[in-house]
DNA sequence: ACAAATAAAGTTATCGGTAAAGTAAATTAC
DNA sequence: GTAATTTACTTTACCGATAACTTTATTTGT
């Protein structure tokens, strides 16, 4: 094997007669070297072009200095922009992140999240998978006392925290403003029940319904994935049903892409055949025709807050409670649901 | 400090009573070991859910199984896609990613490529970002023999391997076919020329002019950024120029979707008034109105192609020579690129 | 002036593995 | 039947750092 040429403590110490020892605490600012060898270490450290190695150094000091990220998806505006805010929060701390991918797979997340505690890292960030259904392995993380925090997509365990958005309320929000706009053929693709975001989603559909006295039509809650394909597939089915509904809250922003995909494909016009609205945006909605309304994720404060959680229960881990951060959502009308009543445009 | 509850190779060899190091060949098949001892630890570590320390086991076989990867951003349809692939095909060749971001700044850019250093990592597959100008970590990176392959945006230092996609050739193609969609005005948003995606597409555009007899006119060449502020930007200077072109070759997607905006703030159409193009694609490209034609980028073979050139150099390094990989591209038309002469839509 | 405190190092042990060398018993070789 | 080999382990050393304890010289206190 070629050999790596890779400077220690040692070799510093060797060029300086001193320690490894006096070399390391040097390198850290330890009071107890002087300040004089402390800068010649320095300088020599430098100069040889020493880079610590990390796992010499989390070996001995049992801590990695390190988060675990597991996520479902990256390719996707609402993980990559969570995912970005993670790592820009770990980075103002001082943390590094290794981010893994399941791939909406159960299996492969499990395999992650092994990696990851094999890696020792010093605490996790996980949003699950759609599939997910297996709880052992969160309480493996238990027992091993690795602090553990669920991002937008929980599993309801004790003694984990979780930062979610407020999708019960949001979804409340965005049924309500349908209502108010004048629609009472109100239509749910729903997601997987098995998970919070579709379950919470699905019951603040369900409370704006009941307040305004409005029936649920079962045929018009279609349960599904979060993924393009399933708003493609869901909306075929309200179509085969002959009986269409006014207006469409999906559960994600990819649901509601591929109602689009599928209005166009059967010639249908959004909003005026149907109208739309979804729980998540995403930067390109400016460019849809018609742009789509949505509630809106503050992927930022997700990502920030996930952070600050899962370093909050490292540095004090002993008179940790589990806490359950909501973000609030926002509204965001653009070009859909406006309502039933259309404005004639008055001419340039 | 909390304590962590961890399982060791001398647990296990305690309850059976055989020395760590009967355990560790165990676990990893040595042929040292019969089968029954094997299989009696195979079974204990089992029970006691025994994870192997990823930093000592590093540090004592002075390699990580882990490849570094550095990206400018994450949160974009290219590097999501291409990132995605390269998770997938580092899984199957049992190698760990370690994914970092530089946020398009050369700074940080340098702290994770030292971070990902002092992990020990098998080898590097980087992005740079297009702020990059010092190239000596580079050298750095080299001295110490680290495995480093460029993706998709390269340093043209010696001795460093390379996937990228055929920039020139894609760039050729796509004004190619312009001109022969009757196109003479063209121009060019370019990117910044100091990183090769921005001059090997610039390249290709000239030399399909120069192909075509066809004059570049030096004010329908704007250098910028690869973002979709650079388009916007890129396109306000054209339109205030008061001499448009007909045609626009976009350096990138978020470049195109910057001109869809400006286009759109300043109530101009696509394509009739300002008819546009561009290198890279997205999934979102269906849903733009109207939908983008594009030169298509193969992300999936350029992920997979990285890691498998990576994974070469790692397995053999002596007798290593660098490769220079390119990947060809498409040409997907779509309602953008049809020329100047418009198709009267029969009716239905 | 002499014990106690402090400064500035050095020594040793350890983290949890793997590699290399050593050993005892069983098997094979001729 | 004894040397050589093989089998199945064990022992020792080491990877490159940090933690905890020890040492020596100097300073401080009274």
């Amino acid at each position: 094997m070629h050999k790596r040429f890779q400077i220690t403590l040692d070799d510093i110490a060797k060029k300086l007669n001193v320690s490894k020892v006096t070399v390391s605490k040097a390198l850290r600012g330890h009071p107890d070297i002087s300040y004089e060898t402390t800068q010649k270490v320095k300088a020599v450290a430098k100069e040889l072009g020493y880079t610590p190695n990390f796992m010499a150094r989390n070996l001995s000091s049992k801590s990695s200095h390190t988060i675990g990220l597991v996520v479902p998806k990256i390719a996707h505006y609402f993980f990559g922009s969570v995912i970005e805010s993670i790592y820009e929060a770990a980075l103002e701390n001082n943390y590094e992140i290794i981010l893994t991918v399941s791939q909406e797979n159960a299996e492969r997340e499990e395999k992650h999240i092994r990696s990851l505690l094999s890696m020792r890292v010093d605490g996790l960030i996980i949003s699950i998978s759609q599939q997910t259904k297996n709880y052992e392995i969160f309480n493996t993380i238990r027992n091993y006392n690795v602090p553990l925090v669920f991002m937008d997509r929980v599993v309801e365990l004790p003694g984990f925290s979780s930062v979610t958005v407020d999708d019960q309320g949001g979804s409340f929000k965005a049924i309500e403003h349908a209502i108010k706009m004048g629609y009472k053929k109100i239509a749910h693709l729903a997601g997987y029940q098995e998970i919070n975001i579709g379950k919470r989603r699905y019951l603040g559909f369900k409370k704006a319904m009941k307040k305004n006295n409005i029936p649920i039509n079962p045929d018009w809650v279609i349960y599904g994935g979060f993924g393009e394909e399933d708003g493609y597939k869901g909306f075929m089915k309200l179509y085969n049903s002959h009986n269409l509904p006014e207006f469409i809250f999906a559960v994600t922003f990819p649901v509601a892409l591929g109602v689009y995909s599928a209005v166009a494909e059967l010639g249908l016009k959004i909003p005026d055949d149907i109208d739309i609205m979804c729980f998540g945006g995403s930067d390109i909605n400016k460019f849809l025709t018609p742009s789509l309304s949505c509630i809106d994720q503050p992927t930022e404060e997700l990502g920030r807050k996930s952070v600050e959680t899962i370093l909050e229960i490292i540095k004090s881990p002993i008179d940790f409670v589990p806490k359950h951060i909501e973000v609030p959502t926002g509204l965001i009308i653009r070009e859909t649901a406006k309502g039933p009543i259309k404005i004639i445009k008055s001419p340039k």
